[in-house]
RNA sequence: GCCGAUGUAGCUCAACGGUAGAGCAAUUGAUUUGUAAUCAAUAGGUUGGGGGUUCGAUUCCCUUCAUCGGCUCCA
């Protein structure tokens, strides 16, 4: 098979598989990858990462054109601090990038800007870009550029300028009465930006840095069209309507509560269920997968976390001690020395290994209470932890079993989409600098081999080891981290864990530490989102709701119920005095998969009446032909 | 932790410096119903907690807790 590319000059490339935007333009010139900011693929605007699967017409604009997500949101970031300098003359400008969705400017100002403020700016950008100034690009020396934003008195404009060697050119951009330092590009004039939605305002630290200045940070979004936009805003809407924490109200899964504690999760029984069952299938798959299951205790002396080093290194994420027998005990925030002891319990040789430990393990960290969100961040949660120790031979072996593992049990659960990521080691790491390169290696080999796309992290390891992470895109294209793959260079240095090799002599084991949900709670949540709620049959709390039209059925229902029940269904029977209708919406709101309608006709012919979430009516038929229809969905 | 917003019945939301109201849910009664809401009645609240201003606070102020949106940090 071959793709053929149509070129903006007319010319035609092949490829023998499918390429990415990016790549085409790196073909044809490096420079051109650099600063193109955007892509027409037949007629249709597309991200520079976007995959060409079929024969296409390709039109690369560079930066002088006047599309490109990136570059037309930044040109709207410019046009909002115009409108702000007009509106606020005595507030500094910062930065104001594009983002994945819309663009942010940060403003140095006393006070916030309130929601009517963000209105009155948002109708002085509609007037600029009425009057359809064009982006003029200036370039000019670090001198007169320095002088220029210092008449200004745009102070981070300068702090900007600092770091710039005094040999480089700055470019500026211009639209209106307003000047802005950027490297550009921009779109071609502001008359271009036809619908704008500022959507939130922010604290934000000035670079970055908590230790900085807080500055009013601005979000927002553009489009060329109402239409566009109106399209994005029903998309927040649906995000909305998948958000875990609504659908945990609506379905009865989990609650928090004032009272038991901030970050602290009560599991109501619909959301126990499904825990469970993940679970179960969780440790099933594990010791299939040669994984020894390990109980561990919720807490420890501060004598093993002083030789782990957590009380050294992790101690602003640990609660107090509490003292028992005049000595301090700190609940757990991780597993892994528990594991470690287990371990070093007895003697291992060579032939042992890899022995791999594993358990759900719940552990408590203090997490700053901006922080916590649902679900996602907690602070008592689960990991599904496991720790894999074995021979410098075994590494790259076991590597690849993990991630097929990972993926493998990610998939099962619905899960398509997925970002990997591979962090080097950071500065200030710990162990030897080979055994960083051999296990660095070891992940990027096993990667390769498995022919997995993924992205270097450079320096972005624990100080520990490296890593590799596995996030899952959500079906609104948000990731979240759950697999995480580990080296361990220090625990097992700490704890002087040891096998006896086959010259007979002690070796230091590899330890690789990981978790392939990452944390019940935070799966569960993805999960939910992903699936919107409508999570696959096998998880269902309620598989099969009984629904009898009148009591006279309730008899012939129960016994429906009780055939499904020992076939292994999980079913509940709807015995209240309602319409069928209002029994079905019931259900169908609770998103329980299928429904079993009984009334005097199925009864009378020993048939029952199926009917499946979101699709309707499927008939009546035999009890049979009912769970064969059930399972198909399975 | 920082910036901002919010906190009223189980849920979703009104109201107001002068003794809090609706819909859904719940309970009871009637209805026995054929694929997304049957009717009626009843009950339900120290308006997150504490303090202050006021003749009077749910409303204004302070404080604290929690939640939400971000920043920073992370599974």
């Amino acid at each position: 098979m071959a793709i053929q590319v149509k070129l903006p000059d007319g010319s035609v490339k092949s490829y023998d598989k499918p390429v990415k935007v990016m790549e085409v333009a790196m073909g044809i010139s490096p420079r051109l990858a650099d600063a193109a900011i955007c892509a027409e693929l037949n007629g249709k605007l597309v991200d520079m990462d976007h995959t060409i699967q079929t024969d296409s017409d390709l039109i690369l604009h560079t930066f002088k054109t006047d599309t490109g997500k990136e570059v037309y949101w930044h040109s709207t970031a410019h046009l909002m601090a115009q409108a702000v300098k007009q509106l606020y003359p005595d507030v500094k400008v910062t930065i104001g990038p594009a983002i994945e969705s819309g663009f942010y400017y940060d403003f140095d100002r006393d006070k916030p800007f309130t929601d009517e403020e963000l209105v009155l700016i948002e109708n002085r950008m509609k007037e600029l870009s009425a009057q359809d100034q064009p982006y003029t690009r200036t370039e000019l020396s670090k001198a007169e550029a320095v002088d220029i934003f210092k008449t200004q008195g745009e102070d981070y404009k300068l702090e900007i300028l600092e770091v710039i060697p005094d040999t480089d050119t700055i470019s500026t951009y211009r639209q209106g009465d307003f000047l802005d330092l950027c490297r550009g590009p921009h779109i071609a004039s502001t008359g271009k930006i036809k619908a704008i939605k500022l959507l939130k305002t922010s604290g934000a630290y000035w670079r970055g840095d908590e230790k900085n200045k807080m500055l009013q940070r601005i979000y927002g979004i553009s489009f060329p069209s109402n239409k566009e936009l109106n399209e994005y805003l029903a998309f927040l809407e649906e995000a909305k309507n998948r958000d875990h924490r609504k659908l945990a109200k609506e379905l009865d899964l989990f609650s928090m509560n004032d009272e038991v504690g901030a970050g602290l999760v009560l599991w109501h029984p619909n959301g126990a269920m499904i825990r469970h069952l993940i679970e179960a299938y969780w440790k099933e798959e594990h010791l299939r997968k040669g994984y020894k299951l390990v109980y561990t205790p919720h807490m420890g002396r501060s004598k093993l976390w002083e030789t782990s080093g957590h009380l050294g290194f992790y101690s602003e994420n640990m609660y107090s001690p509490m003292q028992i027998d005049e000595q301090d005990y700190y609940i757990k925030p991780m597993n892994c020395p528990f594991h470690i002891h287990i371990y070093n319990a007895n003697h291992h040789s060579y032939r042992e290994l890899p022995i791999k430990l594993a358990e759900l393990g719940t552990v408590y960290r203090y997490e700053r209470s901006g922080v916590l969100h649902g679900l996602m961040r907690v602070r008592g949660f689960t990991q599904d932890d496991a720790h894999i120790i074995c021979t410098p031979e075994q590494m790259d072996e076991e590597v690849e079993k993990l991630i097929v593992f990972s993926l493998d049990m990610l998939k099962y659960f619905g899960f398509e989409k997925f970002q990997i990521y591979l962090s080097t080691r950071p500065e200030g790491s710990v162990g030897e600098a080979e055994n960083w390169d051999a296990a660095t290696e070891s992940l990027r080999h096993s990667l390769e081999k498995l022919d997995l796309e993924y992205q270097v992290d450079e320096g972005g390891g624990a100080f520990y080891g490296p890593k590799i992470d596995i996030k899952i895109k959500d079906a609104l294209g948000r990731a979240w981290q759950c697999t995480t793959i580990q080296f361990d260079f220090n625990l097992p240095e700490r704890f002087n864990m040891e096998y006896i090799g086959a010259d007979n002599t002690a070796h230091r084991p590899y330890m690789i530490h990981r978790a392939v949900l990452g944390s019940v709670e935070r799966f569960f949540a993805t999960l939910l989102e992903y699936h919107a709620g409508n999570l696959p049959l096998w998880l269902c709390p309620t598989q099969v709701m009984v629904i009898p039209i009148t009591d006279s059925q309730l008899d012939y229902a129960r016994k429906v119920s009780d055939k499904l029940q020992l076939l292994g269904l999980r079913t509940e029977i709807d015995t209240r005095g309602e319409k069928i209708g209002y029994k079905i919406r019931d259900a169908e709101m609770k998103k329980i998969p299928f429904m079993c309608v009984i009334g005097k006709n199925e009864e009378a012919e020993e048939k029952v009446t199926l009917r499946q979430h979101k699709k309707g009516d499927l008939g009546a038929m035999s009890f049979d032909e009912a769970v064969k229809a059930i399972r198909n969905q399975a």
